[in-house]
RNA sequence: GCACGGGUGGCAGAGUGGCCAAUUGCAGCAGACUGUAAAUCUGCCGGUCGUAAGACCUACGUGGGUUCGAAUCCUACACCGUGCA
């Protein structure tokens, strides 16, 4: 019986927490979804919160990009952290891939795989597939119409796909990186060029064969959110979050050719740490840490709207992370969906 | 005490007679999302009514005044900053 089981929210509620008690309870196994614990050496920023023993295993896959493995905590198992460098272009596709090599494995094994993580989209991708045809990134490409206005994009998509053009909506119209990315699987592949929901759904192979399904979203106030998350970032930068990004730096990562550049709680460093090595201390660390608290906040915004949208019609099984016993009611609904067949 | 300078929406900061409920940024709120997703993008953002157009109210330190009309000019007062005593 090929059971997922899914924790999704935004940041700080405490998935990963929840996902390790779970998996205790049911023989269960933690799959991350997070687009950026995936990245070596982003430990203090991404909140990867291992013990100083934790011990990687890998797992042998025939794919030579990724190094796919498990750290284990408490007893329980962790896959997809530190799956490749900071300077990999890593995407949803990756993702899936090494999602379901993953979970296909657990249920070999015949264990519970518990999916947590923030990251939305990756999820999304994860239980239904992606639709997009499996159109590669053009890398070329992107650096060409990198400099394109939108209205430039706009035209060039609407003599490539018009239909597509007219498929998108207000906010994506605007969007250069979407306009960018749909003229990208337009030329690639002519015929339907509607990607997503519009396309028709192909190279499925890494869809996964899951039979029941449960997710759970956890959350709270943004007011607790917030505190919560502001506290968290304050432990951040006393678990030397700088050292950690200078040791990047050093290790030849840059803002540019890593993830640092596009990482909540390491981009937010980039002119401070420049200006440090050239004696023009612009901010002060103050401030950047506010920065990052804010830019905290607004994801978890985003995050919200995401998940509001995807557990729309399964309000029940939103927690409120404050609310009395709300973790006895997740194991009791996880307990039930678990024991009843079918 | 004298001389300058300053006060503007939750904050920062434009505006210096009508086009100002007031540029912009931040914060905040809502939304979008099919290979960059911790990314990227959209809308709202003084109050009330309205789907909207719009209407009305309250607002640019406080009180007066000039003017058809003032955040913008004059004046008095209280306050803050700097300089000189």
């Amino acid at each position: 019986m090929n059971k997922l089981l899914v924790i999704c929210g935004p940041t700080a509620t405490g998935k990963t927490a929840l996902g390790i008690k779970l998996a205790k309870e049911f023989n269960g196994e933690m799959v991350s979804a997070d687009s950026r614990q995936v990245y070596r050496g982003m430990d203090i920023g991404t909140g990867k919160d291992l013990p100083l023993n934790a011990k990687y295993r890998t797992l042998n896959t025939e794919y030579a990009d990724y190094r796919i493995g498990y750290y284990e905590i408490k007893g329980v198992r962790l896959w997809l952290y530190d799956v490749v460098g900071p300077d990999y272009k890593f995407s949803v596709a990756d993702y899936a891939k090494c999602a379901s090599v993953v979970i296909r494995d657990i249920w070999k094994r015949g264990k519970l795989p518990i999916v947590a993580g923030g990251t939305g989209f990756y999820i999304k991708v994860l239980v239904e597939g992606i639709g997009t045809a499996g159109a590669e990134p053009d890398w070329k490409l992107r650096r060409k119409l990198q400099s394109f206005k939108v209205a430039e994009l706009q035209g060039i998509l609407e003599k490539t796909c018009a239909e597509r053009l007219r498929g998108m909506n207000e906010s994506d119209r605007k969007n250069p990186r979407r306009l960018m990315r749909a003229i990208e699987i337009a030329r690639q592949n002519q015929k339907p060029c509607l990607a997503g929901r519009q396309g028709k759904t192909k190279n499925q192979k890494h869809k996964l064969e899951i039979k029941k399904l449960l997710t759970i979203g956890l959350t709270s106030s943004y007011e607790t959110l917030y505190g919560r998350i502001d506290k968290r970032v304050e432990e951040r930068v006393r678990q030397a979050i700088v050292e950690e990004i200078e040791g990047l730096l050093g290790k030849g990562y840059t803002w540019e050719n890593s993830a640092l550049g596009t990482t909540i709680g390491y981009k937010e460093w980039e002119e401070h740490l420049n200006s440090l090595n050239t004696k023009y201390q612009i901010q002060n660390t103050r401030s950047i840490i506010q920065r990052w608290k804010y830019d905290e906040h607004a994801y978890a915004r985003r995050q919200m709207t995401w998940f509001r949208k995807s557990l729309r019609g399964v309000q029940g099984y939103w927690f409120d992370i404050t609310g009395e016993g709300w973790e006895n009611k997740v194991t009791n609904l996880v307990a039930k969906w678990h024991d009843t067949k079918g």
